[in-house]
Parts: structure tokens; sequence; C-alpha cells
DNA sequence: CACATGTGCAA
DNA sequence: TATTGCACATGTG
């Protein structure tokens, strides 16, 4: 293999540090230091990589120094515009160089030149020194530089590499010569290097300009080819085109020489290495290292599905070794230590390391396998369907595993009857109750399961559940959990059924062969994260949390979002046409008022007319993006002077109301049920509240009259049924009253006072029935705010109060309650030294940037050091409310049916016989949920709709 | 068609 | 320079 020609590795330093950097933003690596270690993470797993796989001989890795001189000659807003690189990589350069130096890795670097140029003129050199070229980065300027000797080296996002050669790039940019590329890029334009491009030009104006001219040049001599905007466009602007396919260009010309020997690969200090490694705590890339360099690795090396290397020029390795041996120890994410059964190799994904998926075949076959299934203590399973609407979706193949590396996949027929008829025989499993079911996301397989008239029973375990009990802020989602836990990378579901939209294919449409293979998968690997997880709950001391809190609820969240609820359709209809005519008549006066006619949806629009048309105010307040502001509150200080600006909010309400909820529920309605089901999310929100989605019903108006409307919508499933709707009262200030033991304030609750009014009392200083309408107001902003962590600017923002009253609020405010704020810098002062801070059920909330060096960061963390508690302790006492509602209502056998949640609020749709039991029975649960040293109180309300239940 | 932005609804 | 969410319309590529 090595009698090829001898080949070159150029290495992309910042493109691929950049990339693993944002690869990670939604999970940062921090270290007990509290340093982000992402960036070097991703940099040198890429890099690893690319050694272990490609056992280069010569190398080198090149980076940036100073910048292009010669491009910002050309164009002084070159690169101008790039965001200020991110503190994350800027500490992670040093670290790279010094790890690389003890590697003994080759550097370039040449002052004031990009690493683009060296990389080009590098690889042309070594092409007439006969080398093969490979150069490794994301970056797809570098196509141009693609010739029969010099390859691209992309690594593909979810793991693995692609090869570029001169084919794979005519195709990708649709040219006839790689050199074509400085022309679409010229055309097209740059956002990340600032390449302005031509304007309106994009991916595909520029393809076809290609096609048609063949060349930047050819395009601005022909330009009377084109038509309209276009022409005018082009014309106008062909020196900006001439400027950009400068500046997209690679040069070939950087004094840099390519000597062999300079470019060798030799024995890397492995002692330095480590040390490094283990100073940033990287454990897994410490083995991950010796693995790459090491004569074993080499003879063991796998090869990645996705190798789409040229088999002349790259080794094509030999078939992968057992995995499962222990010379690989590259399981785990540098915090979890290792196990013996759960080894695989760096970036695979698990078809190339030792499984056994079986597809059971019907018959004589599904006999044996269920047998075989019943005898299990503990067993994953994953639905595969036709959808991810599981009201509609109908089953395709059911995947099961107990046993790491191993499963079955049974598929379903299309046919109804037979689907049944298969499903009545797994019966036995699903309802057994002595069988652990564990699985990722298992509401929704529930939810589908249901459909079948099949319960799911037995006690339960969701992976995606306890992980967001590890660690809420991350994402849950399986396929970064495989990579972050197992260091594995699933097979993909697009890769299946490809894209959403244009014509992505049903799971039917997938060979079964495939369909074993993927959903397999899934199951192996959810079964093995929990392994993962299981541990690590313990270890947050979340067991409970899990088992009776979070795990029960999933039934309830099925059965509710299953039931769904009545709309009156006819009545939202009617509200939309008063809506129509008035936003008719406030939009002809606005185009009145403004002398033209506009789209004031349009906030762009909008301040243009308002700001830069008629100047209704001096210093207008811009946007980040330098657009004038037209947001409420700024626009509501000038509605009483000014009549358009008054429209226009009215205007904006309506809109709002009329698109966002008046005409789009309607649309949710569920054909097969006539009801809204919406979705609840029990991952999402980093407090441990619950979150709604299509549609949200937590956020349907209730503030203003008109909106207020829409919940007459929400309606009672028939005239034997009414609405009713059960509100905690005040449980966040309950919360923080007994969590800080402020008597005060307990006092308060404990005989029942208004606690707005009873703090105005206080704070204000005058007796309890003079307090006035605005200092009840002031009291209650600040009560409020005192969740969230107030500052005096955000007080004064709030209310009519200025700064320095604000702060004289605020401190008379401590003054009254002092308990309180000592809780506060208590909760501030917990996070600081345990890096999380907790709800009263233990539900944690991890908050590193508290030690952090960045003020703006470090004050928002200590907010969440003070609300998270709160809010995460309210979310958990509803929970377990909903929990012991659910199972009364089932155990009693009522017909009272448990709605919605949001998030202080419970709806119901009550049979009219049992109204009276069930308010005593829905009071008495909300409120003994969870016993603290104050009253939880609970405001119970009936009605013909959501609006009239409260 | 996908994504960012600005805006605004709820607790 | 107040917490947690979701979703709409517009604008851009």
């Amino acid at each position: 293999m090595s009698d090829q020609k001898k080949r070159l590795f150029l290495v992309d330093a910042y493109a691929l540090i950049f990339r693993g950097y944002y690869a990670l933003i939604k999970n940062p690596r921090i270290n007990s230091k509290g340093m982000d270690t992402s960036a070097i993470m991703g940099f040198m797993n890429s890099f690893l990589d690319v050694i272990k796989k490609e056992r280069p001989d010569h190398l080198a890795v090149c980076f940036d120094k100073g910048g292009s001189a010669n491009r910002v000659e050309m164009f002084e807003e070159y690169k101008a515009n790039r965001d200020e690189t991110p503190d994350g990589i800027k500490i992670a350069i040093p670290y790279i160089y010094k790890i690389l130096e003890a590697m003994h890795i080759p550097i370039m670097v040449k002052e004031g030149f990009e690493a683009d140029d060296v990389i080009g003129t590098l690889s042309k050199q070594a092409e007439k020194a006969g080398y093969t070229t490979f150069m490794v980065t994301p970056d797809k300027d570098f196509a141009q530089l693609v010739s029969e000797n010099i390859f691209m080296y992309r690594p593909v996002f979810g793991g693995g590499y692609e090869t570029w050669g001169i084919p794979e790039v005519l195709k990708k940019f649709e040219v006839e010569n790689p050199l074509q590329v400085i022309d679409y890029l010229g055309m097209m334009g740059d956002a990340s290097d600032n390449i302005p491009g031509l304007p309106g030009v994009g991916d595909k104006t520029a393809k076809k300009f290609i096609k048609q001219f063949g060349s930047m040049e050819g395009l601005l001599e022909n330009t009377e080819q084109l038509k309209g905007k276009m022409k005018e466009k082009v014309e106008a602007n062909a020196e900006l085109g001439l400027l950009s396919k400068k500046l997209a260009t690679i040069m070939l010309d950087v004094p840099v020489e390519f000597h062999e020997k300079d470019f060798e690969m030799s024995e890397p200090d492995v002692t330095a290495v480590t040390e490094i490694f283990e100073e940033l705590e990287f454990r897994r890339l410490t083995t991950n290292f010796t693995n790459a360099f090491s004569v074993e690795a080499m003879a063991s090396k796998g090869t990645n599905h996705e190798e789409t290397t040229p088999k002349k020029t790259i080794q094509k390795a030999a078939p992968t070794t057992n995995a499962g041996e222990g010379q690989f120890s590259l399981f785990g994410g540098d915090s979890q230590p290792s196990t013996a059964t759960e080894v695989f190799s760096s970036r695979k994904t698990i078809k190339d390391t030792e499984h056994f998926y079986q597809l059971v075949q019907s018959g004589m076959g599904t006999k044996l396998f269920i047998g075989n299934l019943m005898k299990q203590p503990s067993v994953c399973f994953d639905t595969e369907t036709t959808g991810l609407n599981p009201l509609t979706a109908e089953l395709v193949g059911i995947a099961f595993s107990w046993e790491a590396g191993k499963g079955f996949y049974v598929a379903f027929p299309e046919e109804k009857e037979a689907a049944q008829e298969l499903i009545e025989q797994l019966r036995p499993f699903f309802e057994s109750t002595e069988i652990e079911k564990i699985g990722q996301n298992l509401k929704y397989d529930i939810k589908v399961l249901r459909k079948y008239d099949i319960s799911v029973k037995g006690q339960l375990f969701d992976t995606m559940l306890a992980h967001y009990l590890i660690n809420p802020d991350m994402r849950h989602n399986m396929d970064v959990l495989a990579e972050t836990y197992l260091n594995y990378t699933p097979v993909s579901i697009t890769e299946l059924i490809g894209k959403k939209g244009k014509n992505q294919k049903s799971m039917r449409d997938v060979p079964v062969e495939e369909q074993t293979e993927y959903a397999v998968e899934d199951a192996d690997i959810t079964l093995q994260l929990k392994e993962h997880f299981s541990k690590e709950l313990i270890e947050a001391d979340n067991q409970k949390l899990f088992t009776d809190i979070e795990v029960p609820l999933v039934r309830v969240l099925a059965d509710m979002e299953a039931e769904g609820i009545n709309l009156d359709k006819d009545f939202l209809n009617s509200l939309s046409g008063d809506l129509d005519s008035d936003i008719l008549t406030l939009e002809k006066n606005i185009y009145e008022e403004a002398g033209e006619e506009f789209n004031i949806a349009s906030p762009k629009q909008l301040g243009e007319i308002l700001f830069g048309k008629m100047k209704l105010v001096e210093k207008p307040k811009k946007t980040k993006t330098g657009q004038y502001s037209t947001a409420e509150d700024v626009l509501s200080y000038l509605a009483k002077d000014h009549k358009i600006i008054a429209d226009v909010l009215e205007y904006r309400g309506l809109a709002k109301l009329k698109s966002t909820y008046v005409d789009a529920l309607p649309l949710q309605v569920e054909e097969a049920t006539q009801r809204v089901h919406t979705d609840y999310m029990q991952t999402v929100a980093a407090t441990g509240r619950l979150s709604s989605n299509n549609p949200n019903l937590q956020n349907i108006p209730i503030r203003t009259e008109r909106g207020r409307q829409v919940r007459k919508a929400f309606i009672p499933r028939d005239e034997n049924y009414v609405l009713l709707a059960a509100d905690y009262s005040q449980i966040e200030l309950r919360i923080i009253a007994a969590l800080s033991q402020e008597e005060t304030m307990m006092e308060a609750f404990k005989n029942g006072e208004d606690i707005h009014a009873s703090t105005a009392s206080k704070v204000f200083d005058v007796p309890l029935a003079e307090v006035t309408r605005e200092q009840r107001s002031n009291a209650k902003t600040v009560n409020f705010g005192i969740i969230y962590g107030v500052s005096a600017f955000g007080l004064s923002n709030q209310t009519d109060l200025s700064r320095g009253e604000a702060k004289e609020l605020i401190d008379a405010y401590y003054e009254t309650y002092p308990k309180l704020k000592h809780y506060m810098s208590e909760q501030v002062n917990f996070a600081r030294e345990h890096g999380y801070v907790e709800t009263i059920m233990g539900r944690r909330r991890y908050l590193n940037a508290i030690n952090g060096s960045n003020a703006i960061v470090r004050g928002a963390a200590e907010r969440n050091a003070v609300n998270a508690p709160i809010q995460g302790s309210a979310a958990d006492i509803i929970k377990i409310a909903m929990i012991n509602i659910h199972r009364k209502l089932e155990d009693g056998h009522y017909k009272t049916k448990m709605l919605l949640q949001v998030h202080d609020e419970l709806v119901f749709d009550v049979y009219k016989p049992e109204l009276e039991e069930m308010k005593t029975l829905i009071k008495y649960e909300m409120e003994n949920a969870y016993l603290m040293d104050v009253p939880l109180d609970v405001e119970v309300g009936v009605g013909q709709n959501w609006l009239e239940a409260h």
C-alpha cells in the first residue's frame, strides 16, 4: 500500500478549531477549572482521527498569523465584519501549539499570509515533487486547488471524512474545472470571509452564470444577455465582482518552500503530551492519542463506512478487528469512566464494530423470539413509524435489545389487521409489569402503541429524561448522547429517509435490512446509555426525582396529549372576521398618516417610516443589527403624542392575535379526533418546567380584553362536561418565603393576606388599608423581580420609578425581608462552591459560568442561581400534583380528564356528575403535593370555557 | 427550503 | 441591565 506515491497532509488549523468549537457550542466542554476546552478538544479529535486513520508520513499543521496584508490592501473591509474570535478559541491556540510541539508535528506559519495561501502554495510545490496532497479542511474555498494529485479531506458533521477529488468538486459546484470555483465564490460571496460577491447572486444564480458564461469575466462581458433587475445589479457591481474574485483566489506564491524533511512525522514526546492533556482533563483523548500513534492501532485500524478516499492513494484498512477486546479505551466523555463492555473505536458507527442485529422472521421465528423476550428482566425497545405525529403514524417496526451489541427487529406489515395481529403477539411483553422497559423518549412510543390498544406497563427507564436530570442545559437527542457518552456516531435518520421537505421517504420505503440496522442500533445504543446514566443519576442523587417524578409523569403527559382539548372553531372564525375589518381600518389610517403604503408587519420598513422618514424621535433606539427598534416598550412612550404610533401598536396587537392564535389554532385541530393535541416537552426547560408546542397552549392570551377572548374557544368535550381550571396562587413567592424562612413573608401567607399589598404596606411603611394601587403595583413588580434577580435598572424600566427610586425601593424591600436577601446570596455562594444549585426535589442546574471571568455571563449565572431553584421547585410541585391526580382519576375510574398544564395551572374536562368531588380532590392534591413551612393555596374555577373557568 | 431577526404571547 | 419558554412574519441566501 505504501508503494504508492508519497502522501502529504496539510491541516488547516483554524478551520478545524472553529469547526470543533461550534460543533460543541451547545454542549461545551468545561473542565473543573471552569475553562472551556471545546476548541482544543474539537481540534484534537479531528486531528488524531486523521492520523489514526491515514497514518500520514508527511504532514504539517498550518496557522494564520497577522492575517492577509495583501487582501486587506485590496479590500479594507476584508474580514472586518467578522465577529471577534470567541474567548473559547483564543485560549485554545497556545494549548494547541504546545500539544503539537510535544507531538513533534511540523507547524507552518508565515506572517502576513493566511493558512489558505500557505497550504495552496505548498500543495502545488509538493505536487511537482511527486506527492499526493490532502488538504485537511472543511472550508469549501479549497476546492479551487483540487487537481489529480491534490485532494480535499473534509471532516463531515457527525463523524468521518469525505475526500473531494476533481469529480467531486465538479459535481458539487457544477463546474467544468476546479478553477471555476473561484468564479463561483466571487459571484456568490462568502459571508464568513467577508467576500462581498455580486449583490443578489447566491448559490443557484452563481452556478447558472458559470454554466452560461464560464467565468466572472465572461459574465461581465456579456451582461447584455441578462434581464431586468439582475442586469442592472451585475452591471453596477462589475468592479466589486472582479475584486471578489481576487479575494477568493488562494495565492500560490507565498514565500515558503516544500522540503520533504521538514514535513516528516516523528515520534511524539508522549510524556509531555500526556501532561498537557492531564492539565486540560482530557482523559479520553489521552488514550485516543496513544492509540493514534501506536503500532497496534495501525494493525487494527478500522475503516469508516463513510470512507470516500480514493483507493489508489489511500490504504484501505483491513476489516475491523474485534473492538470489544479492550485495546481501545476510547470510551466515555472526559469525565466518564471507561468500562470494558462499552468500548468502541472512535467516531465509528456501531456497524463497524462487532454486532449482531437480527431481523425476526414471521411464524416460528416470531414465537421463538417472543419466548426469549419474555424471559428478560429488562429490555430496550424503539418503535419505527411512518411519521412524527404519534396520532397518525403507523408502526413500521419495533427494535429490541437487551444485551450490548445485540438486538432484534420485528418488521410490521402495512395491512392494518395483520399489524394488529402481530402486535397482539407482543402484547404480553409490553403489558408485563415484571419487565423493565428502556427507551429514548418513551412518551412517543407509548403514544404510538396506545393507538394499537397496547398499554406499556412495568418500570420505565427513559434515557432522554435521565440525561435531562444529569444536565438539563445540554441537548438530549440520542445522536448527541451517543457521541458524547459512547463516542460513536449512529446512522442518522436523514441518511435513511432523506431531508424533510422535498421528497422525504417514509420509513416504510426503506429496505427492511436497513431498517433493522438503523432501528436496532438505536435500541442498542439506548441500552448502553442506560448503563451510563443510571450510575450518574445515583452520583447526582437524582434517582428519586427520576423514578418518582419524571418517569411517572411520562404516562400522565401521554394521556393528556392523547386526550386533547375541544376547540370552538366557529367562534374563532367569527373572531377572525372582526379582527380583519379592524385591522383593515387601522391599515388605512396608518398609510394615510405615513403618506405611503408599506408593510407594517416589517420592523425594518416600519422603523424606516417612523424614524427615518417621519423623524418622530431625535435619537431613535437601534437594534443590535443597526435597524431602528420598533419594539413595544419603545413605541408605547410615543403613542400619546403620535396617532400613527398608537395605531401601529393597535395594529400589531390585533395582527399578532389573528396570526398566532385566532387563525392558527383551528389549523391544529386533529382530523381524527377533532381536538387539539399539544405536545409537552419534558426535557427542554433548564429549570424543570414543561414546555408545550404544536400548538403552544401555555401562552394563550389573558392580559388584554381582546386577547382574552381566545380563551372562550377552549370548551368542554360536550354538554355533559365543564372546564375546570385550578391555579396555584403565588407559588413561587411562597417557595422563596419557605426556602429563605423569611418569617414576615411566611406570616403574611399563613394569614392569607394579599401578598403584594402586604409587601407594599411594609416596604412603604403604611397601614395595609392605606396602600395605594400604585404602591401595590410597585410592590408586585419587586416581588416578581426578586424571583428573577432584578437590578435597579431593570426595575426602573418596568415601572414608572426612576433609577434612584428603584434602588431605594429594592433597599427597603431587603430591609423588610432580610432573610430573603441572605437566602439569595447563599444560593450564589452554593453555586460558586459546588457548580450547581438544586430544587426542593434535588433537581440540579449546573452554573459553571458563575466562576467565569466575563461579568455579564457571570451576572446571568448569579440570577440563575436564585431563579432556578424557585422556578424549578414550583415545577417539581405541580408535577407531583399531576401524578397524584392522574392516579386518583384512574383508580376511581372517573370520566374527568386532565387536559392542560400551564406551569402553575391545571385544566380539566370535568364530567358534570363528578364536579363537586373533583373540586375537592384537585384542590386537595395540588395543595398537598409537597408540604412546606408555608401553605400552598389553589384557586379553582369552573365554566363553559377556559376564560369562564378562571 | 432553511435560517436569522425582531417582535410578542404566557407563567 | 429580570427567568423560562414557543411562534409568527419578514428578509436573505
